[in-house]
RNA sequence: UGGCUGAUGGUGUAAUGGCAGCACAGAAGUUUUUGGUACUUUUAGUUGAGGUUCGAGUCCUUGUCGGCCAACCA
């Protein structure tokens, strides 16, 4: 059996970089060792495309044997904080992963400046002191080569002495940078004179005050890659462009060749998932935080109820490729439900409560019945749940003129409540406006479950719960964000395009059990949907997110009538 | 208009010159005290045109279409 999971397992094809990697195994790279890295840069939560990184990087340093190293890219001080780096690090404990080292890109800066200056030694590097703008009017266009700036060819003696008074803060914010000297005319706008350093008197969120001037990207990340001897360097497609100069500078710095493999990033249908479009959500108020329940951040989807192993398992059946992808929500959600019905504990919660009195049932008896906590595993046990004269019902399982396909009830016809009685329905009470306010209904004595002797078969079966019992709780029914499969594809502003509907609250009327579950139990309202406890939950009123509803068919079935 | 990169059912992903497969979604059915789960069956695909080859999704030529690149962001 374990050799046939393991054979299973081996058939799954390889991903390109798997690929990558095996080749470089049997070529007896690196003496067969495989370091990754995840660099996120601790200016915003993780989203669920990073865990796709997260599950990759680490996923295939698992796999040959070798190591991932979680790295903080901090080197723009304005937009980074320390509450960015706990929440990345919990995200990542989160999804399971354990990284081998905890590193900066700021614990490099001495290491960088000393390589910075290497490269002005070789007159590889230069003190530029023109203006943003005038450089970027100098760039080109992809079309048309740049030009060379003015300060280009200073002496190696004057790029020192200028380099180090950027340093030591003699010059202004935006005043000088030090740029690679390449080509003004490459075709790869990347290698027309890229900056290298740039001063900004901001405060680091680990060396403080210590330095005024940072390293770019290009100049921070593959000499990290190097320092740390990474063997292969993972990012998304967007940072093609620049792996000719993350090879120009190992080149040319002589340092640990690091090799640069881009994939595409993941994109979900009905969000947005760059950490710009998401800040601006916060920040709008459209969502109350990070960790809204209907982001895709990491912390969002916990709070939701997502867990760890559906979002790997996601991550798993996506796939690694180059191609542009917009992956259907409904397979995260396929995910979800797959791990959630394995191991959620069953409870009857009625949403939308239409009151039952079962007219042959003494007043004030409460009979015990028993239910199993989760089919899927026998181990979970029953519990007992109370059964009583008055009930709640959920309304949109009567119907008056119900068609032939419907299985729930309506008046003369007979239900199931599940681990209890079947019912009759004899008589529907209205108010003045006509609507229903009340089923009476009669239940059949000996159908008890597990002890039915009534010989009576029916085809529906409904969740309710005992009136006298019942404890109102709040539950958050969540929608996806945006009415539109993509939209940062469409016209406009992508917030035009936000779901009005995407959050609705009900007061809902569950069974006692909910009150003692352990906090963090991953629940499935019966018939309804999966169900995970808010932390906004207080002794006195409990908070549920609905995780994601059950797959309905009925739903599906009733539209098409 | 330059450079880079990609294109396989509705979606995502396999195939490494040799039977186009898998998953989700869709459809039909079986089981079911959740119209859930499980199980069975099924619809649907190689971007166009040429070429090489006994044989092309795969190799070559040439179109078409998508994405990325002109922050002192990463």
């Amino acid at each position: 059996m374990t050799e046939l999971t393991a054979s299973t397992a081996e058939e799954k094809a390889l991903n390109f970089i798997e690929q990558i990697v095996e080749e470089d195994l049997r070529a007896g790279k690196h003496g067969g060792r495989v370091l990754t890295r995840f660099p996120p840069e601790p200016n915003g939560y993780l989203h669920i495309g990073h865990a796709k990184s997260i599950c990759l990087n680490f996923g295939v340093a698992q796999k040959y044997g070798g190591g991932t190293n979680l790295r903080f890219d901090d080197t723009n001080p304005v937009t980074e904080d320390t509450e960015y780096v706990e929440s990345i690090k919990n995200d990542v404990q989160w999804l399971g992963f354990h990284w081998k080292e905890e590193r900066y890109a700021s614990d490099y800066f001495d290491k960088l400046y000393e390589l910075a200056t290497l490269l002005v030694q070789k007159g590889l590097a230069y003190v530029d002191d023109l203006p943003a703008e005038q450089m970027a009017t100098l760039k080109g266009t992809p079309t048309e080569p740049g030009t060379n700036s003015p300060y280009r060819n200073r002496t190696v003696t004057e790029n020192l002495e200028l380099f180090e008074g950027m340093k030591n803060g003699q010059f202004a914010e935006g005043s000088r940078t030090l740029r690679a000297k390449i080509d003004m005319a490459a075709p790869n706008m990347l290698l027309r004179d890229p900056i290298l350093y740039r001063i900004k008197f901001a405060h680091h969120h680990r060396t403080g005050d210590k330095w005024c001037i940072y390293p770019m990207y290009d100049f921070a990340h593959g000499q990290s890659d190097a320092i740390e001897q990474i063997t292969h360097s993972i990012c998304t497609m967007e940072f093609v462009p620049h792996r000719d100069l993350y090879d120009w500078c190992i080149e040319n710095l002589g340092i640990f060749p690091s090799k640069q493999y881009e994939f595409s990033r993941l994109n979900l249908s009905y969000t947005v998932m760059s950490k710009r479009k998401l800040l601006q959500l916060v920040n709008d108020a459209h969502v109350k935080s990070w960790d809204d329940p209907r982001m895709p951040t990491l912390s969002g989807m916990r709070r939701r109820g997502y867990t760890p192993q559906a979002v790997r398992g996601f991550c798993e059946r996506i796939g690694i490729t180059k191609n542009e992808n917009l992956i259907d929500v409904g397979l995260l959600e396929f995910c979800v439900r797959e791990h959630l019905n394995k191991i959620a504990l069953r409870r009857m919660v009625v949403l939308d409560p239409l009151k039952v009195v079962i007219t042959n049932y003494p007043e004030t008896q409460l009979e015990i019945c028993h239910s199993e906590n989760n089919p899927e595993d026998p181990e979970s046990g029953t519990r007992e749940v109370l059964f009583g004269r008055e009930l709640y019902i959920e309304r949109e399982d009567f119907m008056e003129n119900p068609p032939k396909n419907f299985f729930r009830l309506a008046v003369g016809k007979m239900v199931r409540l599940k681990s209890a009685y079947i019912i009759q329905c004899n008589e529907v009470l209205k108010d003045t406006d006509g609507n229903v306010t009340e089923l009476r209904c009669s239940y059949v004595e000996n159908s008890k479950s597990s002890q039915d002797t009534s010989g009576i078969n029916v085809k529906g079966t409904l969740h309710w719960v005992a009136a006298q019992t019942a404890l109102p709780v709040e539950v958050r029914l969540y929608d996806r964000l945006f009415q539109v499969e993509n939209p940062s594809a469409e016209e406009g502003d992508f917030k035009d395009y936000l779901n009005p509907n995407s959050l609705q609250v009900i007061t809902a009327y569950a069974e006692p059990a909910l009150q003692t579950d352990a906090a963090d139990a991953k629940i499935q309202f019966m018939r309804k949907g999966y169900f995970y406890k808010d932390s906004d939950s207080t002794p006195d009123k409990l908070v549920f997110n609905r995780t994601v509803g059950l797959k309905d068919n009925w739903a599906k079935v009733a539209t098409k009538a």
